[in-house]
DNA sequence: GTCTATAACCTGATAGAC
DNA sequence: GTCTATCAGGTTATAGAC
C-alpha cells in the first residue's frame, strides 16, 4: 500500500476530467489555467500531463465526454412520435433536463463556437445532435401542425431558448434580484416550464 | 509636424477601443492579449497603457462604450405603444438591428456573464436595458394580449432568441452547410424575420 | 504622444526522485 | 503513478529616449 494519494488511475483520470470541465466551462480553452484545474482536485499539475499529452488534448477529451453524454441522452427522446408536437416536446424536455443536470454543457459549447470557431466540435457532432430536431420541425411544417417555419433557423432559436438562461444567469439574475440563484431547483423548473410553453407556442399553427 | 504616426489622441483612443472590442469579444477579459489588440491597430502596445491604466480598465471602457451604444439605440424603440404587441415588435426589431450591426455585443455580454460573473456589467446596466422589456410583457399579460407568461423568464427567452444565432454561428453553420456565412446580410435578414415571428407567436394569446 | 527596450511575473510543460 | 523542482517561453506593464 502506498502512502500517497489514491493510486487509482481510472478515478484520477475522471477527477481530472471533472475539474477540467469546470475550468474550461468557466474560461474556455484559451482562458483555462492548468494550475486551476489541478488545484480543484487532489491531483498535481504534473499529473495532468501524465494522463493527457497537453492542455489541448485534455480539452478535446472533455468535449468528447460531453458529446457522448448528450448522445446517450438522445436515446430518451421520442423523436419519431407520430405527432411532431409530441416529438418536439420530448426533444426539448430531455434537452432541458440534460443541460440542467450539467450546466457547463452550454458554456463549453459557446466557448467552442466563439473561441475556437467550432474547431473541435464539428460538422458530425452538430449534425448528430441537432439534425433530429431539424427533421421534427420539417415534419411539423409539412403536415400543418407547425407554422411556415425555416427548420434550421427554428432549431437554432429553440436551442437558444433552452440554453440562454444558463449562459447569462450571472448577469440576468439582477432582473429577479441581485442575490437570486438561477440554478436553484425551483428556478430551473420554472425555466423549463416557461421554455417549453414558449417554444411550442412559437412553432404551433394557430387556428384561423 | 511629427514624422511619427497620427498624433491624434482622440483617433488613437478610438482605434484602441475598436481593436480591444474585437479582441475582448473573441477571447474575453481573461483570454485577450494586449499584444493582439496592439497588432490589430497602428498603435504600439505601450500606447495601450498610456491611454488606459491596465487591461482591465480598457476592458471596462469597452463595456461602457457598448452599453452607451445600446442605451442610445433604445431611443428608437416605441416601448410605450398602446398595444403591447406593437411595443414588443419595436423592441425586438431595434434590438436585432443593433446586434446585427455590431455582432460583438453578444459575445462580450456572454463573456462578462460567464467569466466575470457580471462583475462589470451590473444591476443598473441590466435594469436599464431590459426592464422596459419586462414591463412590455407584463402589460401584455395584464391586458390579455399575451399568454399567461412569467415576464422575467420571457424576457430572458426573447433576448436569447435574438442573440443565440450570432453566438453559435461558427458551430451551427454546419446545419446549413460547412461554408455557410451566417453574417451574410441575407442570412441575417432571415434570422431577423424568423426571430420576430417566433417571439410574437411565442407570447401571443391564442384564440379559443 | 509615440517608440524601443526590458523588467517582473505567469503559465505550460518536463526531469527526475520516490 | 505520484510528487517536487524547475525551465523555457509568453504576457502584462513600465522606463526612458525621442
Amino acid at each position: 500500500m502506498s502512502t500517497k494519494a489514491t493510486r487509482d488511475p481510472e478515478a484520477t483520470r475522471n477527477r481530472i476530467l471533472d475539474a477540467a470541465e469546470q475550468e474550461f466551462a468557466k474560461a474556455g480553452l484559451l482562458g483555462a489555467r492548468t494550475e486551476a484545474i489541478a488545484s480543484k482536485t487532489a491531483v498535481t499539475k504534473a499529473m495532468l500531463f501524465y494522463y493527457f499529452e497537453d492542455k489541448e488534448t485534455l480539452y478535446k477529451a472533455v468535449l468528447e465526454r460531453t458529446f457522448a453524454k448528450r448522445v446517450r441522452a438522445m436515446q430518451r427522446m421520442d423523436i419519431n412520435a407520430a405527432k411532431a408536437e409530441v416529438a418536439l416536446r420530448s426533444f426539448v424536455q430531455v434537452f432541458l433536463e440534460e443541460i440542467s443536470a450539467s450546466t457547463h454543457m452550454g458554456s463549453m459549447f459557446i466557448y467552442e463556437s466563439i473561441q475556437n470557431k467550432g474547431k473541435y466540435y464539428q460538422e458530425i457532432a452538430i449534425a448528430t445532435l441537432y439534425a433530429p430536431l431539424v427533421a421534427i420541425i420539417q415534419r411539423g411544417v409539412a403536415n400543418g401542425e407547425f407554422r411556415k417555419l425555416d427548420p434550421v433557423h427554428t432549431t437554432v432559436n429553440i436551442i437558444g431558448v433552452c440554453s440562454f438562461y444558463f449562459l447569462v444567469r450571472e448577469n440576468m439574475k439582477h432582473l429577479w434580484h441581485p442575490t437570486a440563484d438561477l440554478l436553484d431547483p425551483e428556478m430551473i423548473q420554472q425555466h423549463i416550464n416557461e421554455a417549453i410553453e414558449f417554444i411550442l407556442a412559437g412553432v404551433r399553427q394557430t387556428k384561423k
